[in-house]
DNA sequence: TGCAAAATAGCACGACCGTTCGTTTTAGTT
DNA sequence: AACTAAAACGAACGGTCGTGCTATTTTGCA
């Protein structure tokens, strides 16, 4: 860069380093990730990322300056990606059950997707359910938006009129929840055939429960189990 | 051995070495479902262990031979518990929906006595779904033995004229399943009070779906959400 | 091209891990 | 009381872990 004036100008220190270092530490940042999401978030190790990336463990260790902060790092990673692959699409959708329906799809999606590489949002909550600290935290806080944001999607059905005005969501958002964490279950651990649709069918029976009965059938429509 | 052809006849060498060892035993595999249930059944530290019953590690070693039959043999005692504690005293209850009903109410209890313990069904069930080992295999049995007296306590409700003809009872369990799941989830991880009244809500709301339509209501009764 | 700063490597430390082995204590039997 | 086999101990090994240091290399900018 020779006529410096505007490029010094423009690039304020915050962005000056951006350019080896923080490309490393996203190589870095990738393994970790397929580590924690296959091993979990304890079963992240300094020296096996270090062999991974082909880097010495100091140099990796620099990065972050702690076990800790890379746990971290990587749970706000998840983070970002989750959002770019669930919520973010899916908040395109029309308000309402439109919205509601993309979320939870892209959601089964994200768990069936990481079949063989699991879902940080749930090993984590098992590994910290008994280990106060700064990692728990971080991961806390991501999994309450994320609820927080399925909460907000039920209390828009109900106000577009697609759910009843009694809909409790916080007891929606609990039993489809459930849903999610059933299919992580059998598909990952008991590697059952056919949870996938499991979970679509228990949705599809927890929507028309808390429908707002059509006009036609405002009687009560017969509710039969979906045929599997 | 003198006059031995009694005794020796009598005691095998099985049951001869019932008596101290055993005993020691299980005071070991006591402090150690402790510590799994807290950490996990990979936290689980043969030199913690040794530590909390005040032995040395490799007498707490000798007891299993290895670190691995050691979690084995948690996983055991743990499904003996459970046995204890919830399926044998509910199928004491009249088949059918009483019973089915018995089942989760202690399933339920265990979750929530185990708040500050933790579910090692659940927690294994994490830690070990990319883990291929013996260890996981008795897992997997255990929960799937577990997963199995469900189902078939539904099959019979269904039998007893309780449930629909058409239940798919492994369905009805997969979503019953999600409810202590994401029960386990919110009270433990999350500290989220009423966790428990929410996964009562959800069973119940299940039930009425599967249920047999009463005579008086058989045109279909009107569902409500149930008051939370 | 030169120079400061950032990035990485190399090495060592202390802690804990599961496991082995030889010895010593303890318990049960005659 | 003597003997034996089970039980428990204690020390050590090889390994991995996270982390601190100090060099050395690499990078980015003037």
């Amino acid at each position: 860069m020779s006529t410096t004036l505007l490029s010094t100008v423009v690039k304020h220190p915050a962005a000056r380093a951006l350019h080896k270092g923080q490309q490393t530490r996203a190589v870095i940042l990738e393994a970790a990730l397929g580590q924690a999401s296959h091993m979990g978030l304890e079963g992240l190790s300094i020296g096996a990322l270090a062999e991974l990336t082909q880097m010495s463990k100091s140099g990796v260790f620099a990065h972050f300056g702690s076990r800790e902060e890379l746990q971290i790092a990587v749970i706000r990673e998840y983070h970002a990606r989750f959002e770019e692959e669930v919520f973010f699409p899916a908040v395109q959708e029309a308000r309402g059950l439109p919205r509601l329906r993309a979320l939870f799809e892209r959601w089964v999606g994200r768990v069936t997707v990481e079949l063989d590489s699991g879902c940080i949002y749930i090993s984590g909550a098992v590994e910290f359910d008994d280990r106060p600290g700064p990692v728990r935290d971080a991961l806390a806080s991501m999994v309450r938006a994320w609820q927080a944001a399925l909460a907000r999607a039920i209390a828009l059905s109900v106000d577009a009129g697609h759910l009843r005005a009694d809909t409790d969501s916080l007891q929606m958002l609990f039993e489809v929840h459930g849903l999610i964490l059933a299919l992580h279950h059998d598909a990952r651990f008991l590697r059952l055939p056919g949870a996938v649709d499991r979970a679509r069918t228990g949705f599809e029976r927890i929507v028309q429960f808390y429908l707002l009965a059509e006009p036609a059938a405002a009687t009560a429509p017969p509710l039969r189990p979906a045929a599997g």
